[in-house]
DNA sequence: ATCAATCCTG
DNA sequence: CAGGATTGAT
């Protein structure tokens, strides 16, 4: 807006709403006029809060006048040689904030206030407040089915990785990624949402009774089997207890519409079993097959367990019966929980659950059984109908003709049977073999749901239908011999489409297996690489460096770099007061700890493959699932991060030979506080050997995204860079500050600290040795692996494909880089950018084009350059207020309790972030008091409830954009850039 | 209607 | 980090 106004103007337009906000908000106070309170805040005060460089950029430092606080401003224009006037001009914000921000944030109160009652529209809930944004988050705020899922498994059994992805997916898959070997669990899985797999496992009485029992007795009232329930009672499964009681949860609503169907059915027949709750619904093939599979149990303790139960409970309704039921609760569970769809209450965005509406398809059918009563639907009634004359048929007629009928029905297609569906035999067989029993567990499922569509659909228009109803009318004239051969029919027609169905899905499966066998392999191999490429990552932080600096660096250094075997190499562990702990904690994880989760996640896990007992039964879910996971699973799409700041060899190099600033282990971050933190593996010992397997990049399909403006394909962006994930949930002792109250007085923040450069970008500044080394480490660059594994050669042909562009594009030579006047935004430039972070934190477009001379600036890349510093800035926050939080949970109860050192975790934290590769070896004093001012600006915030309110945030923006400095003169220098490389 | 910042998500 | 949605200001 301002750069519509004329110089003047603006200026006056500025300085106005400067001030305005303590005027104002004095004013009008509580009962004043809405507008002037609207005004207070918005647009305006971010803009003018800017220092003057934002505003117009063909403005230069014009506001001199009018602001206050933008006395930065007029200091020195740049490269204050010496502490010159910037020293003495941040000093005054220690005692005029407070001030200044009393104000703000009464006046921000104010308005908010005003704003809710105004407009209570936007109820947003601040995911970034502490909680991942990511779906992990989404998992958490899950409701019912999450709970479900996640309870239901079994907490000995295998830790699913995919709980989450399970509840969203559909029930039919659920347990599918489960280990078979748990009958418990299984079973109950697989009842709760098919109820065709009863018989679990042909042997295990106790199993069979638990998983039977338990729904059985549980949903229906009426068992009075003292073994059953004992075996219900006992069951040693927690799951056994939870699964039950989330089904008597629910076991009031379904009998409640139950029981109007109920009264109905009395009325219609005369079946009066137990109590009141008897399903209109009867026996479908599923039942009698299940009930069929179960008689035909070799193991005469099983047989006569279902026989028994089958006895005990009506002999139709068994199974009908908890099948309905679990349908209902399927049905229920399955509506109720729209995660994502609204949070508090408010609808955000296009709503975000693709895998429900596969999953809504699946159980279509099913569901609108459970349902017919609520959702009368043609389709449904029919369904009902038919069901019903098939129930009523045996009452007609004779008792067991029906249920003879129909095992023979089942039994006649013997060859079929295997691949069929709901044939417990399938389960049967799994005992034997679990790479089998997976399989047809899978195809069981599978079959499910197609089945349930393909009834859906021949019930709807197929002759089957019109047969059903034939069926209905001999039914109704008791003749029932015909339903032999109304069976055969039936049993044949069905057969027929199940066997093409079935058929596909094994060639899918097979398929499938196929590929995850490949896979396998190659997530085997990849195992080796991603151990690599970890320590390569971690490389590129600080605090792998104890790692890599053992690792005898065979690898080029830039001049003036400490010497391989410098004092600085020497140790492994940089003489940071840190100690080995931490330094061997890197982010690292031991080798194997990762197979077991994505093979799970990946695919139905082949036999018994992965015994993932030991891991937590939410393993999967952890935070940490960064890395490794990704290669796996993720062969699809990668959003191209156009730019990517992660280390190239040649940094690497420069890693090894020096220990960041901020000492090789960040203490807290990685340390013994994360949990997952896993010792360093052995550094040595896989690099070396396994490189040259390992090596075959990941294929580089990078060019293939480069959508956006920043063109360079570069070859290491093939990951995505989760920051610490798990922090914030896990991070926990030592306090985010780390101590060292001692060091930083609140004082105000020493003169304008320049920030040392790394020694590296000074020492590269000699032309020669930097092109040399740029040759010599070009390989190494693209290989992206660790610059001290020599095996880096394998790499080759990726390399040469980048090589050529990269060079034309990123690499200009020394000189011409100067001159080359790009418009795209490359990843030197996105670290320069990071790097100006640690000065400026709202950098005007005006600032921007200053520092990136070498930039042909256009509405796109300015924007894309704004944004990263909107991204910079988000990420700030974030970690602002996750420490506020942290510090105000250690029990601190002054914010000028807090304070910053350079040694803090959240200074790593964001030196990880901005200066992963130390190019700028010392963070600036300024940042440092930039940081301790908003943490405390949070934990105030936090302190004072104030995170309740809508924008609370705001108000802390508004004073931290005001910390912000000059950049430093040799930001704008072209060498700069290229020694960021 | 347009712009910009933020929020949210992938 | 980037894209898209939201929000609020102008």
């Amino acid at each position: 807006m301002n750069h519509h106004l004329p110089p003047g103007q603006e200026r006056l337009f500025a300085a106005r709403h400067h001030q305005d906000p303590f005027v104002w908000s004095h004013a009008p106070r509580r009962h004043t006029v809405l507008k002037g309170v609207q005004r207070c805040f918005p647009r305006p005060f971010m803009d003018n809060l800017r220092p003057p460089q934002f505003r117009a950029p063909d403005e230069p430092s014009s506001l001199v006048g009018g602001l206050r606080i933008g006395t930065r401003d007029v200091a020195p224009p740049y490269w204050p040689p010496l502490p010159l006037a910037p020293p003495t001009l941040h000093p005054p914000p220690i005692g005029a904030l407070p001030t200044a921000m009393a104000h703000d944030e009464e006046s921000d109160c104010f308005m908010l206030g005003e704003k809710l009652s105004k407009k209570p529209k936007r109820i947003r809930t601040r995911v970034d407040a502490g909680e991942p944004r990511n779906s992990y988050s989404a998992f958490s705020s899950l409701p019912n089915l999450c709970g479900v899922s996640v309870n239901a498994v079994r907490p000995g059994s295998a830790p699913n990785l995919f709980s989450a992805s399970q509840s969203f997916c559909g029930l039919p898959f659920v347990n599918y990624f489960n280990p078979p070997p748990t009958a418990g669990s299984r079973g109950m899985l697989s009842e709760l949402f098919g109820a065709h797999t009863k018989p679990v496992a042909p042997c295990p009485p106790e199993d069979t009774v638990a998983t039977m029992g338990v729904l059985d007795k549980v949903t229906s009232s009426n068992v009075h089997s003292a073994d059953a329930v004992n075996s219900v009672i006992r069951g040693p499964e927690a799951d056994n207890v939870l699964l039950r009681e989330i089904l008597q949860g629910r076991k009031r609503e379904i009998l409640t519409m139950e029981e109007i169907e109920a009264a109905r059915s009395l009325h219609n027949n005369n079946n009066s079993y137990k109590g009141a709750a008897e399903p209109v619904e009867t026996s479908n093939e599923d039942t009698n097959a299940a009930r069929e599979e179960s008689v035909t149990a070799e193991d005469p303790r099983c047989e006569s367990e279902v026989e028994e139960t089958m006895s005990q409970n009506s002999p139709r309704t068994d199974s009908p019966e908890p099948r309905k039921r679990l349908e209902n609760i399927v049905s229920v569970i399955r509506s109720s929980p729209t995660p994502n769809t609204t949070v508090n209450g408010c609808k955000k965005r296009k709503l975000y659950l693709p895998q429900q509406h596969e999953a809504r398809n699946s159980y279509d059918s099913q569901t609108e059984e459970g349902e017919a009563a609520a959702e009368p639907d043609n389709k449904t009634r029919r369904l009902e109908e038919d069901e019903q004359v098939e129930s009523r048929a045996p009452e007609s007629g004779e008792e067991g003709g029906l249920q003879i009928d129909l095992s023979v029905r089942r039994r006649s297609p013997e060859t079929q049977r295997a691949p069929s569906p709901k044939p417990p035999t399938s389960t049967s067989s799994s005992d034997s073999n679990d790479a089998s029993s997976y399989l047809l567990d899978y195809a069981q499922r599978l079959l499910r749901t197609q089945e349930a569509r393909q009834r859906e659909n021949d019930l709807k228009n197929s002759d089957l239908t019109e047969k059903l109803q034939l069926l209905r009318n001999l039914n109704l004239n008791s003749q029932v011999t015909d339903l032999e051969g109304l069976a055969d029919v039936l049993k044949t027609e069905i057969t027929a489409s199940l066997a093409v169905i079935i058929d596909t899905i094994v060639n899918k499966y097979v398929q499938q297996r196929k590929l995850l066998t490949k896979q396998a392999e190659v997530a085997a191999e990849q195992l080796n690489r991603d151990i690599a490429s970890q320590l390569m990552e971690g490389s590129r932080s600080p605090r792998s460096h104890k790692m890599l600096d053992r690792t005898p660096p065979n690898m080029p250094r830039l001049n003036g770099m400490p010497a391989p075997n410098g004092p600085l190499n020497l140790s492994p562990y940089p003489g940071s007061e840190n100690s080995l702990n931490n330094l061997n904690l890197p982010h690292l994880r031991p080798p194997m700890y990762k197979p077991p989760h994505f093979f799970q996640g990946s695919l139905p896990p082949m036999g018994g493959m992965i015994p993932s007992g030991q891991t937590s039964p939410y393993g999967g879910m952890e935070p940490e699932q960064d890395e490794a996971l990704p290669l796996v699973v993720t062969p699809k799409k990668k959003r191209h991060k156009v730019t990517d700041s992660r280390l190239t060899p040649r940094t690497v190099g420069r890693l090894l030979e020096d220990f960041p600033r901020y000492g090789g282990p960040l203490p807290g971050m990685m340390g013994p506080a994360s949990p997952r933190s896993s010792p360093p593996p052995p550094p040595m010992s896989h690099h070396p050997h396994h490189r040259p397997s390992s090596f075959p990049q990941p294929p580089p399909l990078l060019p293939v995204s480069l959508p956006t403006s920043v063109a360079i394909p570069n070859p290491s962006l093939h990951e995505s860079n989760l920051l610490y994930p798990g922090y914030y949930s896990t991070h926990r002792p030592s306090s985010p500050l780390d101590g060292r109250r001692d060091e930083s007085p609140a004082g105000p923040p020493p003169p304008h600290h320049h920030p040392l450069l790394h020694p590296a970008l000074l020492a590269a500044s000699s032309p020669d040795t930097f092109s040399r080394f740029l040759h010599g480490a070009d390989h190494d660059r693209a290989s992206d692996c660790s610059p001290a594994d020599p095996h880096y050669d394998g790499v080759q042909p990726t390399i040469s494909f980048y090589s050529p562009q990269r060079r034309s594009l990123n690499l200009p030579g020394p000189e011409e880089s100067m001159l080359t006047h790009s418009s795209t935004l490359t990843p030197m430039h996105l670290r320069k950018a990071k790097l100006m972070f640690f000065f400026v934190r709202y950098p005007s477009s005006s600032v921007l084009k200053t520092y990136f001379p070498d930039i042909k600036f256009n509405k796109n890349n300015t924007a894309q350059l704004v944004k990263w510093f909107s991204n910079f800035r988000e990420f700030y926050y974030i970690q602002m207020e996750k420490y506020a939080r942290q510090s105000l949970s250690e029990g601190i109860k002054n914010a000028d309790d807090i304070s910053v050192t350079f040694e803090s975790e959240i200074i790593r934290a964001l030196n990880l972030h901005y200066n992963r590769n130390n190019h700028l070896e010392q963070i600036p004093e300024h940042f440092r008091y930039v940081v301790e001012q908003t943490l405390r600006e949070f934990f105030k915030a936090i302190q004072e409830q104030k995170d309740q309110e809508q924008s609370w945030k705001k108000a802390i923006y508004k004073i931290i954009a005001r910390l912000d400095e000059q950049v430093p003169e040799y930001f704008k220098s072209p060498t700069f850039l290229e020694q960021l490389e």
